[in-house]
DNA sequence: AACTTGACGAGGG
DNA sequence: CCCCTCGCCAAGT
């Protein structure tokens, strides 16, 4: 499984169609998540097609609960606000609270085994 | 094939 | 908080 796979980008659409309105997750958690094979990186390379995919790219944000930068395509800040209308605050240096707003899928949440070994 | 550049992340200073 | 280094993996040049 590579990037150059449909199924290997589905993946990551498809989790990130499960994160709840007001919520979100990191490039790093998704990665974790979806398992072997997965990095940041490869997570992060396949979000920048996400827009035509109808998936909610906002709700991807980076380890510090920032917008992430590099993104020349859209207006900037448009991300923050785009999560700013669903209830998420972020202060004024452009962050907002993880351990608030941070979603965890089914088995991988903060009460899970798995959770201690993988986020600690 | 070499080198640079990312929608990344962790650790140090 | 900022900056840098490294590890990471794929694309562009």
């Amino acid at each position: 499984m590579n990037v150059n796979e449909k199924a290997y980008r589905e993946r990551v659409y498809n989790l990130v169609k499960q994160i709840p309105r007001g919520k979100v997750m990191t490039y790093g958690q998704i990665a974790i998540v979806l398992g072997e094979g997965y990095t940041p990186r490869t997570v992060g390379y396949v979000m920048h097609a996400a827009e035509t995919e109808n998936v909610p790219w906002q709700r991807v944000l980076n380890s510090q609960g920032k917008c992430s930068t590099g993104r020349l395509t859209i207006p900037i800040n448009l991300q923050q606000t785009m999560l700013e209308q669903e209830g998420i605050v972020f202060n004024a240096g452009g962050k907002c609270k993880l351990s608030e707003y941070q979603w965890f899928p089914e088995g991988f949440g903060p009460d899970d085994d798995i959770q201690t070994t993988l986020f600690d």
